[in-house]
DNA sequence: GTCTATACAACGATAGAC
DNA sequence: GTCTATCGTTGTATAGAC
C-alpha cells in the first residue's frame, strides 16, 4: 500500500481522536498526515471516503490485536477486564473515539452508518463468539440474548467512551460499577447445580409472567 | 421568554436531530425555526451557545415530565421499561439525539462538555434516586457502587441511541436482551431471607478474592 | 504521484437601515 | 428586535504544471 495513502489513514484517526469528527477536515487531516491537502482527493476521492477507509482499517487492525486476548478470557469477569484494557489502550491510541465519533456523525449520513455498523460488526463478532463460549454451560444460557445482549455490551462501550470526553470521574465510577457487577454475575455462575436447576426454574416463571419479548428465539 | 428565542431553541434541537451536529449550522437552524440568520447571533451570541441552551432547556423540561414516571416504578424491571419508553419518546423528539450529538461534538471542546455534562446530569440524578429507592433493601445493595452503576447505564443509553442510527434492528435485539437480563435480576431480588443470606455472604467472599477496586464506599 | 493555484459554496459574525 | 447586505474565513474539489 502507498505510503501516503496509509499516513492519510493515520493522520484521519488522529484527527478525529484530537479534534473530533467535525474538525476532521481535509486540511486539518493533510497537515496531521504531513502530506498536501489535494491528495486526499486524489486517493480517496472525499473526505468522508477517507473516514471511512480510516474507520473500517484501523478497526481491522485493532480487533487482531484483541482476538487472542478474548481467547484467553475464561470468565465474564475477565472480559469485563480485557474490555477495560481495551477501553484504555484504544482510548490513548483514539480509535474507539473515532468510532464513537463515526457513529454520531453516521445518525445523519446513511452512507457513513452502514460502514459504521459493519466496523462495529468487527468487534462485535468475537465478542460475541466469547460470550457464547463462556455463557454456553450456564444457567442462564437460555433466558438471555446472546447477540442482543453483545450489542447492548459493545453499544454502551461506545456510551462510556463518549461520557469519559465529558466526565472522567463520572465514567471512572462507572467501570468500577460495572466490575463489581461482574462479581455478582460470577456468584451466579459458580452456583452449585442444585441451586442452578431452582434459578432455571424461576427464570421460566418469570419468563411467562410477562408479556413475551419480541425475540423469543 | 422571548418567542423567537424559543423558536431558535426549537429549531436548534430539531436541526441536530436532523442533520447531525455538523449540520447544525447557525443558518440551517434559523430556516428550521423560520427566523433570519442574524438573529441567532443576537439572541445567544454563537451557535455553539445556542446549542448549549438548546441542550440544557430542551433537558430540563424532558426530564420534568419524566419524573413522576421514575417515582411510580417499583422494581428493576419497570425501570428498564421506563428506560424503554424515554428512548422511544425521546428518539422521536429528538432529545436523546441531541445529547449524544452533544457528546461527540463535546469530545475536542472543553466548554461545550461542561454543559453537556451538566445536562446529562440532570437524567443522571433522578435515575439515581430511583436506583437508590429499589436497590435500598436489596441483597446486592451493599456490594453494588448505585451512582456508578447509575451513570454505567445512562451513558449506556446514549451509545445504544447512536447505535440504533446505524442497526436498527441490532438495538432492538439489545433493548430485548437487556429486558430479559432484567427478569434475571428480578429473580435475585425475590430470593428468601435463606438465600440472601448465602448471596451476601459469597458477594463478600468474592469482592476479597479480586484486588480491592478503587472506590469501596 | 505530488505540488500550486484557484473556483465555488457555506459558514460565522458584524454593520447599519428600519 | 428584526431585516438586508456584506466581510473574512474555511472547506470541498478540480485543473494543470511538474
Amino acid at each position: 500500500m502507498s505510503d501516503t495513502r496509509q499516513r492519510l489513514i493515520d493522520g484521519a484517526v488522529q484527527t478525529v481522536r484530537d479534534h473530533g469528527f467535525g474538525g476532521a477536515s481535509a486540511r486539518a487531516i493533510a497537515a496531521t498526515a504531513g502530506v498536501n491537502q489535494a491528495l486526499v482527493f486524489y486517493h480517496f476521492g472525499s473526505v468522508n471516503e477517507l473516514l471511512r477507509a480510516a474507520c473500517v482499517t484501523a478497526t481491522e487492525e485493532r480487533v487482531q490485536t484483541f482476538l487472542h486476548r478474548l481467547d484467553e478470557v475464561t470468565d465474564l469477569r475477565a472480559l469485563l477486564s480485557v474490555g477495560r484494557e481495551l477501553h484504555t489502550e484504544e482510548r490513548a491510541l483514539g480509535h474507539v473515539t473515532l468510532m464513537a465519533q463515526m457513529l454520531a456523525g453516521a445518525q445523519s449520513d446513511p452512507n457513513l452508518a452502514e460502514w459504521t455498523a459493519f466496523a462495529l460488526n468487527l468487534w462485535i463478532e468475537p465478542v460475541e463468539r466469547t460470550m457464547r463460549r463462556l455463557l454456553a454451560d450456564s444457567p442462564v444460557a437460555d433466558v438471555i440474548d446472546i447477540p442482543g445482549l453483545t450489542r447492548a455490551v459493545c453499544a454502551g462501550f461506545v456510551g462510556l467512551e463518549l461520557f469519559e470526553g465529558v466526565d472522567p470521574a463520572g465514567a471512572e465510577s462507572a467501570l468500577d460499577a460495572l466490575d463489581r457487577l461482574g462479581a455478582l454475575v460470577e456468584v451466579v455462575e459458580d452456583m452449585g447445580p442444585v441451586a442452578r436447576r431452582a434459578l432455571r426454574a424461576k427464570l421460566r416463571r418469570s419468563e411467562r409472567k410477562k408479556g413475551e419479548p419480541p425475540r423469543p428465539g
